[in-house]
DNA sequence: ATAGACCAGTAGACCGGTTAACTAGAAGCG
DNA sequence: CGCTTCTAGTTAACCGGTCTACTGGTCTAT
């Protein structure tokens, strides 16, 4: 069998070039990396023998010698999700025209899974690492991975923590959307979904309590649920919600994926998104504008977020000493279907 | 500044731990290796030593020895595709469990762009590659990949070319979908979206084609449209199906993302999916099940394809010489609410 | 007593590139 | 003409592991 399957020819190397052009294996490598010592002539014998010889370059020899892999690892929760998709997405194309290679991995929101992949992403000897941490990372874990790689946070600001981040704003997109769901008549207002440990579900938490007293609205514990980040756990909340003895009429979710739940539970219960109950969600996420009724929204641009971070991480390879960079992507309320009928004349 | 944030400290290396426990580099490596020839003793001096100097193994180097990188190339044409979100999911975590690296790339269905990228991959030493393949993609190219590492494709099947390759099973999808549309009494079926030289797309119209005529149905040129595989290719093919002088009232759609277009098409034309109008996806992404109405759909397991993907994929590594192997998926028409309604009173 | 097997560990070549330091010959220069 | 400078290469150490072949010592069998 003269070329089966798996079967892995018999490596050409840069030697073998180097004697077919009847050159030094350095002067092989002077052509290949364009130096412009060597002459014309020599180079085209050389390039002429990669040619013939089917030659392929190895990048994974060369960065031994030259500390660059040109790989940069990205750690997150899952793809399937579509705002990792997204942002994985985002990443990809950013770093793949830089000649940087992506090494997916995700942890499952497992703090354990995630202490093996951030160790086999080491060993593998990433340039930089991309990194969601998953709620409960120590300061420390992060501080670890500094002194072997360089790394860039998406999401959760660690504080105290000397490490470029990406992240959207939490903050005023809450405000936005808080804000105007009582400006629609609104006052019992749901906050959705997220996981308790999660920072960026405390930020926006925070700045929803806020938005409500500035607004001189009670907050109400009740109406705060948190869940894991996938639809059912939207749905379920949204049915913990309607069993109380005085429902919300409005929910402000963690994530459009809540969102998604949220109204699927609504359904559920023989109630309307948009009409009997406002929603909103957060990310838009493509779907969020093709789900019936289009659903009112945070925008955060995650696949910008993913080009960001990989910016960064390229910056701060070029340049490892640059001052720290904390970028937050600005965000701003989508307004559709979800939350397009007022509710001034119900009393809720 | 003693530690800044991209700075790479000096690496610890296999040579210091051996010096720190008094033995040579070669008794350390064995250590790490768990070769039992090492003493407990021994042993244990060279594990402490590790703990003590934070030393991080270095796999790139190793690779460089032991001719494996345990890293698999994944080549796709998007990840933001929920199809290919999961496929990469399930890929992911298959190869994560037997200590494979995935590194993710994608081609934008460019042809030129995936020659570039699996250039870049086979210079990144992976094992093997899974790859699906943009039409046009040449024989020719496959077999060089071959040459370098071991590659398993998804998705079409190239004759004449010993490669382990995983798929779905579209004939069986197709005849489900199509012979179920014709029993709810609809006559007029038309076949939307894909690119047209994909060679999926290729084998399910001819399915579709048999079907039909099985059932004494005349074929439609007219009713067979190709189209970027996006929501937006589905919206303009409805679009231009609805302006015929005879309409159809089903579509059986490459995609689910296809017939998501379809259905917001429809939507947008005054009609309703599952009413006026019955619609077939492909694939079953989480989305089809929630969509509203709920997408009816051929079932193809994307997270089972990849993981399939890579299963084929660790074989072809463990026994380079087994013979080739043909995975299809089963495929199975799951029955919901877009293709509800029966139209057999209706004359179309 | 002695050959052979076994044990625990070591020396050093090797993987496939890169690169600092060196060199032979040609050109430049007063 | 002799000295420096430049050009176009070459040599060999190096990156951080692995692994074959070897060693010096102890144990067992004859």
């Amino acid at each position: 069998m003269p070329n089966a399957p798996g079967r892995r020819r018999k490596q050409v190397t840069l030697k073998d070039v180097a004697e077919a052009a009847n050159v030094s294996k350095a002067t092989a490598s002077l052509v290949l990396s364009n130096n412009p010592r060597i002459s014309a002539a020599t180079r085209q014998r050389v390039l002429d023998a990669v040619d013939a010889l089917g030659y392929v370059y190895n990048q994974r020899a060369a960065s031994l010698r030259t500390q660059r892999s040109y790989t940069i690892g990205l750690i997150i929760t899952d793809v399937s999700n579509p705002f990792s998709a997204e942002l994985t997405s985002g990443a990809e194309s950013a770093l793949a025209d830089q000649d940087y290679s992506l090494v997916l991995a995700t942890t499952d929101d497992d703090l354990e899974k995630q202490t093996r992949i951030i160790r086999t992403m080491l060993e593998r000897d990433v340039d930089g690492l991309i990194l969601g941490p998953v709620a409960g990372t120590k300061t420390d874990a992060l501080q670890n991975i500094m002194q072997h790689c360089s790394l860039v946070l998406s999401n959760p600001y660690y504080e105290g923590l000397a490490a470029d981040c990406v992240g959207m704003d939490d903050e005023n997109g809450t405000v936005q959307a808080v804000e105007y769901l009582i400006q629609q008549g609104r006052r019992r207002i749901a906050f959705v979904g997220g996981y308790a440990t999660s920072s960026t579900r405390q930020r926006r938490l925070h700045s929803y309590r806020d938005t409500l007293r500035g607004q001189g609205i009670q907050v109400d514990p009740a109406l705060c649920i948190d869940s894991p980040v996938t639809r059912r756990g939207g749905y379920d909340a949204v049915h913990q919600l309607l069993n109380l003895a005085q429902p919300p009429s409005a929910a402000y979710c963690y994530s459009d994926v809540i969102a998604f739940g949220v109204m699927l539970g609504l359904r559920a219960a023989g109630l309307e998104a948009g009409k009997d109950f406002a929603v909103i969600g957060f990310d838009d996420v493509p779907e969020a504008s093709l789900w019936h009724p289009s659903l009112t929204t945070v925008s955060a641009d995650p696949r910008g977020l993913g080009e960001m971070a990989a910016q960064l991480m390229l910056r701060r390879i070029a340049s490892p000493d640059a001052p720290v960079r904390r970028e937050i992507m600005p965000s701003h309320l989508v307004v559709r279907d979800s939350t397009r009928t007022p509710l001034s004349s119900l009393s809720d």
